[in-house]
DNA sequence: CCGATACCGGACAAGACAGGTCCGCTTTCA
DNA sequence: TGAAAGCGGACCTGTCTTGTCCGGTATCGG
């Protein structure tokens, strides 16, 4: 799976509602907006005050606030602020001794390039991206099979081909994670899968 | 964390394992050389044959043998065999009905390129690079020269630098998850090789 | 031919983790 | 001064991974 948590796919939406809006939101505007709970909507745009992707206005006529707009924000920034660290493995560099089988792992401490490798590619899109103004048009996958057409890698990017593998993937998968729906409560709840 | 799982780590492992042992091995062997609990271990090699990576050999002398060698079985081929399709989010291609958000979600159907990014960075990597013969020195970006003279970008791997990113990441994270660490059999039982 | 070995397939239970919610407090504006 | 809104924390619930076990089947050696 190797799935980020629903948190920060929420984060996503979130943001780019905030931006869609512009100005000041408020926590229940935007979960009304985007269909996720209020309480959720609050942990979330509290965790994104934390990174600094968004600021919180106290007082009434308060709200949040967008620090940056959508393209200067890479999605790598998202996940860090609502999953933490971006990290394939659980094993913390520094923790020698938490590994017992360290003495007969083959592969202690080569994860590192794998990271950087993630790492790199979650920061060459922007959220600009993946919140794009065209609103879906095809509702699913984009005609050509696999490679994006094209999507400027994000201001943080490093050098990378953006995303373009040749590999015998499983079918694509995309969309949103599925918000638990309106206020009321709707019946079906992807199962995803 | 966007973390893998850890039967993803042990498959690393044995894999590796099975490649330094050469020839063929039965589970309960692999088990002793690499810690991992005997079910565990015959788990994972279960979920590698059906992946195509090792071929099982039943009846007595029977045992499990690697497919192909290390260098060309790219890391996303692992991932996939244990944890499934490689995607952020859990809302699967097909499933347009089941995402109650549809209406509201501006990301839907953007997460392609991302999920895209991924595959083709773990595609780059092949396990030979994860289970380098000598233990853990360089840390960084691994010379060129390893085991083999060379290794083709595994079967499937795109063209693509492996690894090599310049954020201002985390502290790095590497090394295996952690087995178990064998209960009361075998302390740290065979060297690394 | 028979027994032993080892894989195959599935199902199961315990534990950990994340998801989601609630509460009280503080700050700001009308 | 009261209301609105964010802040911080703790809590509970549900799901999922993890790890294990079972019976069945195929193959080898005697």
């Amino acid at each position: 799976m190797l799935r980020l948590s629903k948190l920060t796919d929420y984060a996503v939406v979130v943001l780019a509602r905030l931006e869609a809006e512009g100005g000041v939101q408020t926590a229940p505007c935007l979960a009304l907006a985007t269909g996720i709970a209020e309480p959720t909507v609050a942990k979330v745009l509290k965790a994104l005050g934390h990174a600094g992707l968004v600021e919180g206005l106290r007082g009434a006529r308060g709200g949040y606030r967008l620090e940056r707009p959508l393209r200067a924000i890479p999605l790598s920034e998202v996940i860090c602020a609502i999953d933490g660290p971006i990290a394939l493995t659980a094993c913390v560099d520094g923790a020698s001794g938490c590994c017992e089988a360290e003495t007969v792992c083959p592969v202690r401490g080569r994860w590192d390039p794998v990271n950087e490798a993630i790492r790199a590619a979650l920061s060459a899109i922007s959220l600009a991206e993946l919140a794009a103004p065209r609103p879906a048009a095809g509702r699913r996958k984009p005609p050509p099979a696999q490679a994006g057409p094209d999507f400027p890698p994000a201001q943080a990017g490093p050098e990378f081909p953006p995303a373009q593998a040749g590999l015998n993937a499983p079918p694509a998968q995309a969309g949103l994670n599925a918000p638990p729906a309106p206020p009321a409560r709707l019946p079906a709840h992807s199962p995803a899968e």
